[in-house]
This record gives C-alpha cells, structure tokens and sequence, in this order.
RNA sequence: GCCGGGGUACCGAAGCGGCCAAACGGGACGGACUGUAAAUCCGUUGGCCUAUGCGCCUACGGGGGUUCAAAUCCCUCCCCCGGCACCA
C-alpha cells in the first residue's frame, strides 16, 4: 500500500488544478481507512464516438484513480446531447436520437476501455435521472444557484456585457450536469480545464443538496495538431486512440515545432530535458513513437517509425499500399489509360484530377506526369501516387 | 407586436442590373524549400466536357415575378441579429 503522500503525489501529475486540494487528501485519507473507493466522475460527450489523444490524457488520470482502487463513474450525457449544446450555434445543434446514442456508446466504451479498468467502471446515462425530473424539481433545483453565480463564468459575462444574447437553457446546462454529480454522488469529478466552472457548479449544489461536495480535479487540455485551437473533431486536428500507427505516427510528426514539449509532457513519459538536446526532428520522432507504443505496441511503434523514414524522409515507396482497382474496359485498345480517368478514381472529381495532374501531384512509378493530355501504359501493380500522401497499387480488374 | 439590420462558396467577408463561378482574408489542397513540420514563396480551390474554350450545367436563404440580361430590382415566405414595447 502506498503512503497518502505517495498517492497524493502520484495523482497531482499532470494535473493543472486541484480544488481543494486538502479535501482530496481527506477523502483519500478516509477511502483508505473505511476502504470505500471514491466514485471518480467524468462527464462524456455522447456525440461523437471517437476518443482522441486529448481526452486520453483524462482518461489516463481515472486509470491512475482506479489503480488506486477507486471507481471511475462515466457520465454519458445523453439527455443534455439530445438539447443540443446551445453553445455549439444554430448549425450544430443536431437531435441525437436514442439510437444514435448508443451506437456512440458502444463505441466510445471499447476506446475507453483500451485505457480504464472494466472492473472499475461504471457506465451511467444521464437521461436516467434527467429524463424524470418534473417541473418542481427543476424548480428546486434552479433555485440553488443564482444569476449572479452564473455570470462570473466568463463566456457568460462578456455576452452579457455586450448585449449579446444568453438562452436560458445556456444556464440551465450547468445545473444539469452538476445534478449528475449529485445523482451518482461524485467524490472527485475530473475535466478539461474548459470546465472549470461547470465542475464548481456541481460542488457547490451538492452541498446545498446536502452532501458532500466534489473535489475538482482539472486536467489540461491538448492543442490540436495546427497548434492553435484545442484537439477536437470539429477542427479536424485530432489523432484519435484508435487510429492505426502509420497514420497516428504520421500526424503526430506534423505538428509545429512549438508544441512539441507540451506533447511530450502531456502524452508521454519521455524526460524532456534529456530529449530537448537531440536534433528535433529525433526529439519528435520520440515523442511520435512513444504515443504510438502507448495506443499500440511497442513492435507497431517501431514499424511506424520504420515506415515513416522511409516514406518521407528517403521517399521511397511504403510498405503497405492499398490497392486501385482498376476496370479493363478503361483501357484503351491499345492497352493504354487517359491518365486523368486514372487519376480522377482517387481524386474528388474529374476537373480535381486534372488540376492535380498540372500541379505536378503525380508520378506514376516514380515518374512526374504533368500534362493532362496522355495516355499511359499501365501494369499490374503499379504505383501511383498522388500528392505527399496518397498512394495506390493499380490492380487491374475485368 | 412594432422598427431597423442581415442571410453570398468550407469559414469570414465584398459585390447591389451585364465585364460574376463571384474581390479580399482564413482554411484546405498541390509545388518549391526543409528536418517531416512550421515559416516563406508560387499555384489551385463548384461540377462537367480529351478541356485554358469569350464551352455547357448548377450556385449568392426558399418560392414567384420584372428584364434581352438578376447575387444585384419587385412580391412573398422562412430564418438570424439588434432596438423598442410588454414584464405576473
């Protein structure tokens, strides 16, 4: 058994903010003499099924609690998806039915269990106690906060202080999910820092609710991989926990190098003041590697490496080519192919193809072609590639 | 309810009768450069047609109309935003 302190200690990594800290103690001092686990809350978000490397980042923290033997407790908001997030504007506001949700789930819990302990898991919708809550109880339950409470949220301040508009169902939001965290009576909950306030909401109702209050347990967030806005699927730059290596290993290799020491801080192990003296494409290669090893295996992290040296760095041709079939009634008599209709099978569209082809985006065998107008001799199991990334192996069908 | 502003391509935003597939910026994509990237530079960015042509089709919230000609004018509907009014 560990110390307090070693717990303790083990626990505050990567953590950007307890609060309070002191309570946390308490409760795992407390948790360790009854030997009742703490229930460890995290809200998820049932619209998208995908789990990225960020959210890995907490979901690593609530295997680090269970390792402790606490009890991970995800929240599955469904009923708040099916509102829609207000915040979200008009365009994104899409109706999740009850089907959509749970194929959601079904997949978000695999994902999430690569990383947590099925043991120590609990899976709860929220729609469970939202869905029945009548008119009085909502009542009840907006009369524990106040409007001024709400505003010191600084989204909320600043629209509201210039003129623009806040619904009602806005505010409403965080009283839903910190009455989650009384539902299930939530111990610790863990989020992003962009929940702070929403986390605090839950502790303060929960003790007006006449329990215990959680401790807030914030975790930072990960940049995308444009090093600008925060990893999300919206903004397509995320690396998701389920990606296959290559590509996983390749996307991680594409971020700018000002970011390279937050991922290596927040993904990996790695010490970075011993990594920060190689050449920096070594250090991100590392890094690369290192995340890959975690999601995968250390054999397939070492392909990806392999793979992408060769590919990139020495320009050869990859290992694993998917292949193009390509229909003989294409071909000329002749045995030949307009090079745009073999273009066009991979490109968006057929004028797409031709700008690609005049761009000098495509070598067929490692050979530039850059008129539009000719005909090429295909064979089986050539290689065609169309800009940095896209290759195929032609195989030819009847 | 009233008054006013607005809805344009992936996003932001100009255009306000023909020269508009629509300026400009961002993004994305391609090329050069590199350390793989970033930065920078160059190019592309509705679709179709063997194809750089004063080519064809579709497109400026939906529908209808005026006109030789509409993103641009008129009617109508829908939606968004702001102000006023209302406020037990």
């Amino acid at each position: 058994m560990r110390t307090l302190e070693e717990q303790l200690r083990f626990l505050k990594r990567r953590a950007v903010d307890i609060i309070p800290e002191r309570d946390l103690v308490k409760k795992l001092e407390r948790s360790q003499r009854t030997g009742r686990p703490l229930r460890v809350k995290l809200g998820v978000d049932p619209t998208s099924p995908d789990i990225h490397i960020g959210i890995g980042i907490v979901l690593q923290k609530l295997r680090d609690f269970q390792e402790l033997g606490h009890t991970a407790v995800l929240i599955v908001g469904d009923f708040t998806a099916r509102i829609g997030d207000p915040s979200e504007r008009a365009s994104q506001r899409k109706m999740l039915s009850k089907d959509e949700v749970t194929a959601n789930m079904k997949a978000y819990k695999e994902q999430a269990l690569k990383i947590l302990d099925p043991e120590r898991t609990e899976f709860r919708y929220n729609s469970e106690w939202l869905e029945t809550m009548d008119f009085a109880k909502l009542l009840e339950l907006a009369s524990k906060y106040t409007v001024a409470a709400m505003l010191e949220r600084d989204d909320f301040a600043a629209r509201f202080r210039e003129g623009n508009p806040i619904s009602i169902v806005e505010f409403l939001y965080p009283l839903a999910q910190g009455y989650d965290s009384i539902a299930i009576e939530a111990d610790v909950e863990l989020g992003g820092t962009d929940q702070r306030f929403n986390l605090l909401v839950g502790r303060a109702l929960q003790e007006r609710y006449g329990q215990e209050p959680q401790v807030c347990f914030l975790m930072p967030l990960l940049e995308g991989l444009d090093g600008a806005k925060k990893m999300s699927k919206s903004h397509g730059n995320y690396v998701g926990i389920t990606e296959p290596p290559n590509e996983m290993f390749g996307k991680l290799m594409s971020i700018p190098d000002a970011l390279l020491e937050k991922y290596v801080q927040l993904l990996t192990d790695l010490d970075w003041e011993e990594l920060k003296q190689l050449h920096p494409k070594e250090q991100k290669e590392k890094m690369a590697h290192a995340v890959v090893a975690r999601y995968h295996s250390k054999e397939a992290a070492d392909r990806a490496l392999e793979e992408f040296e060769r590919v990139f760095a020495r320009k050869e041709r990859p290992a694993d080519v998917p292949k193009l079939s390509l229909d003989k009634k294409l071909l000329k008599p002749d045995g030949t192919v307009w090079i745009v209709d073999l273009v066009s099978l991979v490109a968006k569209s057929r004028s797409e193809a031709k700008r690609l082809i005049e761009q000098g985006a495509v070598e067929l065998d490692g050979v530039k072609i850059t008129q539009f107008d000719t005909h090429v001799r295909v064979r089986d199991g050539m290689l065609v590639r169309v800009g940095k990334h896209t290759f195929a192996e032609i195989s030819l069908t009847e």
